[in-house]
DNA sequence: CATCGCCGTGTAATCGATTACAGCGAGGTT
DNA sequence: AACCTCGCTGTAATCGATTACACGGCGATG
């Protein structure tokens, strides 16, 4: 009764040999038993799954990663965790890799730090496999590391990325607009060079080119992203001879801003001027008027970028590029040409 | 010239015993001039160093867990990636455990989920230390893990916590609100039982009786931290016949939805009513009219925790509680008692 | 000049799992 | 009956670092 067979109360976690000593079989076994079950004969299979059972028995996973070169871990390099847009893809990431065994290690990092050559050294070693939601990738250490890109894609590179079309969705926000009844209609740009306002930009002049309207770089008006940008939009619209009766604003942040300042101008959002976002971030709904934009389906870029990887992981191969749809949304700030504005 | 010596250049990291021999030394050596550089002679040192700088030689993290038991990774568990109000938090945490060369693994989970139990048993194995930020300890698995819970105190428990006055803060809230000639300020609670509403409705009390107002329980009305309480508070507000002259919302999201409603139904904010929210996060300064609140040093938050569990890890004792001040933000919510309130 | 102590270094056990290889017994074949 | 195969299990090497212990050499001490 009071051998020396280890029990749950114990403080210390059960080992492999502990397991093995009270199933009465060899570390091998047990191993053999968790990793490739079909390997081992019923009867023993079963007095060792109960053995593992009695004592709690989880692999050490360190002991485990020395071995195998595996260590169930997943690095996920956002360019900034404030950013609102993030959470909510983290969370899908996080759901299925929970799913998988594996854990998620998040690093916070600007695009231009130089911490991207240091965390390359840190992924070779510590995680399986990376997720770069920044648009830049590691440096020359973390080569052999699978790797996706998401939201953000990475010319020129050779592992799977994962975005929306951002280039549609731009189309279908001014289809909408002209459809309402708008022929001009400015566009409040992001930071020039960057992957996902190139792609906008171009959307906004096919939906015009779509809709027969003519293309004017005087209603492309220069932004970051930023709320401040957007309130700076306002005053060039104001200012502007011949007013646009609708504004496409490539992020949210910005279009929350524009409306903030035309509001505080005295114009109506719609009545004067329409304006739409992009993202649907969680404050698009609460801002007032409650703001039209393209819904990008975050927790399912987490979860579909997460996915690519545990496929790469398992030595399948995950399309080059998925494309995610979006959604537009309309609400309030959008409408028709307003009496004003006629 | 073409030595079996190992370079930088070889796609494999270099192991404890290429800087050996490299070195001409014996692996503890390498390994002491890394831990406790002041017991190898200094000629030893700079030969041992010359090498790990040639080779590049970063120690196995895996083999190193697996000898000194000492992960260097620390959990960080969230109630809801999702909310706003965290990622700042965790941005101050990141940073602080970068610094010390500590790596973040978030889980994203409900109190009430039962992988609390689960995540106790990840949390022994795999990371140094934990940080809690959803008012809930882990499972018994977790026991002997340093340990720091972040904003949402846990009562009775040992370890240190760190947090606002959240009392205090809500009591200056009312102070302003007093200040401003409101006699009639209702509170607008959070879920019952939270620890953080139970300090902020017990500052809210005592900020009345500071002022010399009475309590009336007319004017606390339930909500639970979203949006949509917010919006009904507002309801609830309209069909007041003695309606308050300002609102003290023990969150900014409700804040928001109160705003929102009120101006839906015409009343002017704070012409007609003040509101003030809590939190400081992001859009309460984006928000129309910009948001009165209490700021949260949320970053510093973040800071104090990592800090306080590296303390921990280190073998000191940081203090069992600490506050971190917080700051009345004044913005365009709140202002005197209008004339039509009058 | 013998002895002591200390400093610097090397030897080897150890952390806990995985897995190549070998061994062994049962059943099938000729 | 001798031999082969196949299925199951055990032995032991291995992953890469840390560290207790031992040992050699040297200056200080009596």
């Amino acid at each position: 009764m009071d051998e020396s067979a280890p029990t749950t109360q114990s403080g210390v976690p059960a080992r492999i040999t502990d397991v093995a000593r009270l199933a009465g079989v060899s570390t091998a076994t047990v191993s053999r038993v968790l990793a490739k079950p079909d390997q081992v004969a019923p009867r023993t299979r079963a007095r060792v799954q109960e053995a593992v059972a009695r004592l709690g028995y989880v692999p050490n996973p360190a002991a485990r990663t020395l071995r195998s070169q595996k260590t169930r871990m997943v690095l996920v390099v956002v360019p900034d965790l404030e950013n609102v847009f993030f959470s909510r893809i983290l969370r899908g990431i996080e759901e299925t890799l929970a799913a998988a065994g594996h854990g998620m290690i998040i690093a916070d990092l600007d695009p231009a730090s130089p911490r991207m050559e240091e965390l390359a050294a840190f992924a070779r070693r510590q995680v399986d496999g990376v997720i770069l939601l920044n648009g830049r990738r590691l440096g020359t250490e973390a080569e052999g590391v699978p790797t996706i890109a998401l939201c953000e894609t990475i010319p020129g590179v050779s592992f799977p990325q994962i975005a929306v079309d951002n280039r549609a969705s731009a189309r279908r926000v001014v289809a909408h607009l002209a459809s309402l009844g708008h022929r001009r209609i400015a566009y409040l740009a992001g930071p020039e060079g960057n992957v996902l306002e190139v792609e906008r930009a171009a959307g906004y002049r096919e939906g015009l080119a779509a809709a027969g309207l003519a293309f004017d770089p005087a209603l492309v008006w220069p932004g970051d992203y930023t709320l401040a940008s957007g309130v700076a939009a306002a005053g060039r619209l104001l200012a502007d001879g011949a007013r646009p009766t609708a504004v496409f604003a490539s992020s949210d942040v910005m279009a929350i801003g524009l409306v903030g300042a035309l509001q505080e101008a005295g114009l109506d959002v719609p009545g004067d001027v329409s304006v739409a976002g992009f993202d649907d971030i969680e404050f698009a709904a609460m801002s007032r008027p409650a703001l039209t934009t393209i819904r990008q389906p975050r927790r399912d870029l987490g979860r579909a970028a997460a996915e690519a990887l545990l496929a790469r992981l398992a030595g399948r191969t995950p399309p080059a590029l998925s494309l995610l749809e979006t959604e537009l949304v309309v609400r309030a700030s959008t409408g028709p040409v307003g009496p004003r504005a006629r």
